[in-house]
Order: structure tokens, then sequence, then C-alpha cells
DNA sequence: CTGAAAGCGCTTACAG
DNA sequence: CTGAAAGCGCTTACAG
């Protein structure tokens, strides 16, 4: 049998209240019975029960991670981010990834909340009424992640997706496109305030906006080549492409290949993300970098604040994004 | 204040034992106090406390899972089918990123172990005499994923290595190539096997083996492209790479790319793995696939099995894998 | 069919 | 500086 704290207690001639005060670096021992219970610990082998620590701390020391899709080049590198700074704060994830499906978000809230994790961090997904207020019963802080809310008050962490999107737009008009089209995402969250921010930048620079060059995917790679061909007949009617994702970016590439078009001599292309697959991609992939670490780390360092303030009231972050310039857009300045 | 069990037996009428066995549909109740109780319940919107259920039933239904990168798109593909198979079997799954470092792993293991998780799923590390006395101090059951252990004898799930790499190899060489580089892995786990079956497979059919063409990196993406560097001043002593990864085999397009070398015009390659980024690839990555999801999945059946019926031994699999044609290997027949 | 009680392995007042 | 005791929220014999 695993020894308890009863085990070294005993073996150390002390109460166990003593070891827990000594587990927990409190005050009340000498340093004498300190270091006698320290040798039989080790000697033991003991670790506390975090279950038991958990059960009357009220701390599991575990944050829940909601991800709408865990394969995706996005989530991987916000993961990385979550993940180090979790453990570095002893905290550990547990991942859930709901698929986009409201029945599994609810149902893994409150798996979370049986499993008492002590936090919550949020990524991607619009708030629905119905997560609000099962997030409330569970009386635990949480952090948004690349997505607000402006019906409920809850804080995150994020890129200003209009102003990014503007500057993408910018860059490939300052490149000397003029007729730009989009491929956008469909939701409201991170799609539109991109779409606006891409429609802003056309009309501040006097272009002519040209809807039917607007087309619409879920920001994952196979709705970024299903998008491209949709832009296919259209053709001569734009020079470059602003995508809304990195993975829809090299999705169009990879639709463009298919028909021997080629990136960026017959069009140019700008991504959002920057994830690795920004680098992988031939052409290599200019686009829009969130800090997606950055975002992981900030956002479970609020969370933990929160947590151990027991104030449940964050700041919100607008984190800065760049745009990196790689090969995927080609300037028609010179030419 | 959450309601607990003790509220709802007040509420119900019932001793606390009542409704702990109506919530485990176990025995004894009558159908009357069972639908009062649940009533109770759900007006009361109470949720069992997983921490104090676990404390007692030694039980907590979370299994945790070690991976030397998170980020790798092999890692990604894999977290979904695993993910997708604990929810299934209501677990829940904590995600440790050891980056490769024996005391990440350790401190993750101990970690876990304190966190009295159920079962672990350990992933593309080598087992090594520390991991395995821990693991088996912890004395919960493991299972391998795509790596293995002569020593120590712990289930797997994995795809035969060096058969695979056998086959890939032959695949070149049915494809006229007699000239193959290779990209390796720099470990003993994957690496070599594959490398043997690409020796192997270059014996078999009568080629001779030319050591300079066999480089070595780590399975990343920017290992690939600098082994592909290190290929380059021998380009005219192969027409094909065999890569050990997917994301080496793009780095290596990549850096082709760099060197206005185009696959598979200037030379064919094949990668392993068939993650995400093989699709994305441009050209779309010819790859040996790993059913990775699969993987997942049977990984995490075992470990549920093993911890249901309280059996640390487990078969191992080894799984299917196969080539995907796409079209970064050209045949050098026709020509 | 049902309840009282012990106990899981800890932490935390309280008392000395 | 230290210990006895209560309690966290459950499950599980045991007894009826």
């Amino acid at each position: 049998m695993k020894p308890t704290i009863k085990d070294v207690a005993q073996k150390a001639n002390v109460s166990i209240a003593t070891v827990s005060r000594i587990l927990n670096n409190q005050l009340g021992y000498s340093e004498k019975t300190k270091e006698r219970v320290l040798e039989v610990i080790k000697e033991l082998g003991f670790r506390p029960n975090a279950i038991a620590r958990g059960l009357v701390s009220k701390r599991t020391k575990t944050i829940g991670v909601l991800l709408p899709n865990v394969t995706s080049s996005f989530a991987s590198k916000l993961l990385k981010g979550i993940e180090e700074s979790a453990h570095e704060n002893d905290y550990s994830m547990i991942v859930c990834n709901t698929d986009h499906s409201g029945s599994r978000t609810l149902d893994y809230l409150n798996i979370l909340g049986e499993k008492k994790v002590d936090g919550l961090v949020f990524s991607s997904q619009e708030i629905k009424e119905e997560y609000y207020e099962t997030i409330t019963r569970l009386g635990i802080p949480v952090i948004l992640i690349s997505t607000m809310s402006y019906r409920f008050p809850l804080p995150y962490v994020k890129v200003d997706d209009r102003q990014a999107a503007y500057h993408a737009t910018s860059y490939l008009i300052e490149n000397g496109h003029d007729k730009i089209a989009m491929i956008s995402g469909n939701d409201d969250l991170t799609g539109k305030p991109r779409m606006e921010g891409y429609k802003q930048a056309i009309e501040d620079h006097g272009l002519t906006l040209d809807e039917k060059l607007i087309t619409y995917g879920d920001f994952d790679f196979e709705s970024g080549k299903k998008c491209l061909k949709q832009l296919l007949p259209l053709k001569d009617e734009f020079t470059a492409v602003f995508a809304a994702s990195d993975d829809m970016a090299v999705g169009a590439i990879s639709a463009a290949y298919e028909n021997n078009l080629k990136v960026p001599d017959d069009f140019s292309i700008i991504g959002f993300d920057n994830t690795l697959v920004a680098e992988m991609a031939i052409p290599p992939l200019t686009t829009v970098a969130q800090p997606l670490r950055e975002m992981g780390k900030a956002a479970i360092e609020k969370v933990i604040e929160m947590i151990e303030k027991e104030d449940h009231h964050a700041s919100s972050s607008i984190m800065n994004f760049q745009i990196i310039e790689r090969n995927s857009v080609k300037s028609l300045k010179s030419t």
C-alpha cells in the first residue's frame, strides 16, 4: 500500500497535523521535527494525495481547457503556451475538444465542474447563454481566448481582429493590389470583425468593394480549398486574397496548385494566425501573427490570479499582432 | 453554496446512502423513492463531487497523457483520437508536454500520481529506468503509443516501423528510383527501425546503400530543412528521399523550394505519419500512414480495460500502415 | 428496501 | 511548538 500521511506521522512520532504543516510550509514546528519528518517522507517515498487535499482545500490545481478543435494548428500552438505556463505555476490542464458542439461543450462544462477544476480557459467559441449560466453556477473563474462576448462580461485575451484584418488588407493594397478577394470565416466571433476590417481597409484606400469576391469558410484547411475553388471562375477579377486563417490560406494555395495556379505569381495571399503551417507552406506564407503562445500564457496567468485572489474579475488584454512577411505576396509596385 | 448529497437526502427524506445508490445505479431502493430523489436532484441542480467520490472509490476517471511535443502534427492527430475515445468512455485527460526532458517527465509522472489518475498513456518517448520505476510505484496501468521497450514489459500500440519503412522505400524503388537518400530520426525508438527498414529494402532490391545519403533529424520541420540542405551538395547522387516523418519531409520540400528545386521534378519524396501537414503540403505528400486516431483510440480502450479489470497487463497491438499516394513521388519508369 | 456509521487522506480551527 | 478532533462529500459494508 502506498504510504499516507498517517504512516509518516506514526513513523516520525508526530501527529498528522504536524506533518501537514510541514508539507504545506506553514508555521508551527521546530527545525528538528521538520528534519525528522522530511527524512521519513523521503524514506517512505510519501506523496500527498492531491484528491484528499483537494476535498478539503477546495483547490485541485487543475484548469479546464475547452477548444473547438485540438487538431487545428491554431490550437496546437495555443495549447503549448497554455501548458507551459500552467505547469510553471504547478497547475495541470484537462483538455476538452468541443468539436463546436453545444451539447458537448455543456457536457464538458459539467464534468469539469464535477471534477472541481479551479478555473476555465475557453477558446475560440461563442459564449451561449447556457454556457454562461453553467459557468456562473460552477462559480469558478473563466478566461476567454480569441473570443469575447458583449452580453456576458467575461475577461478575454485576444487580438483586435478588425484592426489586424485592416492591416493585412492594407498590406496587400500597399503592395499594389487593388482587387482583393477574401476567404472569410462564417462566424460572428472572428469571421465578422476580420471581414469588417477588410472592408474598411478597401474603403479607406478608395477602392471599391466587390461582394462577389467574399467567400466563407470555417477556418479549416478544407474550407480554404473550397473557397478558392469558388473564386476560381472570377480569377481575373482579383490579384490577391486575404484569408482569415492560415489553414484556409494554405488550403487556398493547395487548391490553386491543383489548378495549376501559382502563388504568388498568379495571385498573392496573406493569412492570419502565424501558426506552424504558415512556415511550412510552399511558398512560406505571409501572414498576420497572433502571439498564440503569449496569449496562452497570459490567459493562464489571469485565471490563476483570479483563482488565488478569489476574485473572478480580471482585466482583458488586447495583444499585439504583427505582419510576418514571407513569400506569398508579390509586390505589384515595381512591375 | 452548491448542494451536496446531504442536501438532496434531507430534502427527499432519505439517507445519503440511498441517494448514493441511486446516483450509482445500484440496487436497493423502491421505484418511488428513486423518482423522488431524482426530482430533488434536478430541482437542486445537484452534481456529485468527483473529488469526494474519487477519494473513496479510488477512481478519478481521468487519464494522464504524456507527449514530447503537443505542437507536432503527429501529436495533434493522436490527441484527437485519445480525447474522443476517452470522452466516449467518460474519462478526462490531463495532457502533459514533456519536451523530451527527463526531469519534466518524472515531474509529471509524480504529479499525475498525486492527482491519482487511473491510467497513463505515454507516447513517442523512450522508457528510461527511472520512468519505469516511478510508474511501477504509482501502481497504475500504462499504455505506450508509438514506442516500446525491450527491457520493460509495457503494452504498446504502434506500427511496425521497420516494415513500414521497408515498404516506403520499396515504393520508391518500384517507381524506378535507385538512388535514395534518407532523412532519418536520431533516436533508437523509431528512427533506428525506420532506417533499418530502409536499408533492408535497398539491399533486398539489389541496390547499393550509400551511407553518405543518410542524414539525421529530430522529426521536426526545421530539422527536415537542415537535412535537405546537407543533402544538397549530393544532389546528383539521389533521385528520391525517404523522410522518417511528414514534418521533416515538408521541411525538406521547403528547403528545396528555397533552393529553387521542385518536388517531384527535381527529386521525389515520401514521408511518414500521414498527418494533416501531408495533405496540406505543396505538392501533397505521398506518405506512409499511421492510423493515428485509431491508435489513440486503441490505446485508450486498452488502458480503460486494464483499469476496470484491475489487471495491469494487456496485449500490444501492431496497427496497419498504408501508403497514401499523393503527388510528391514521380515515377521514373515511363520516362 | 433503507439507514447509521465508518472511513477515504487530507487541512484547519481550537486548545494547550 | 504540538496534538486531538472535526470535517470536506462521498461510498460501502453491516444490520435490520
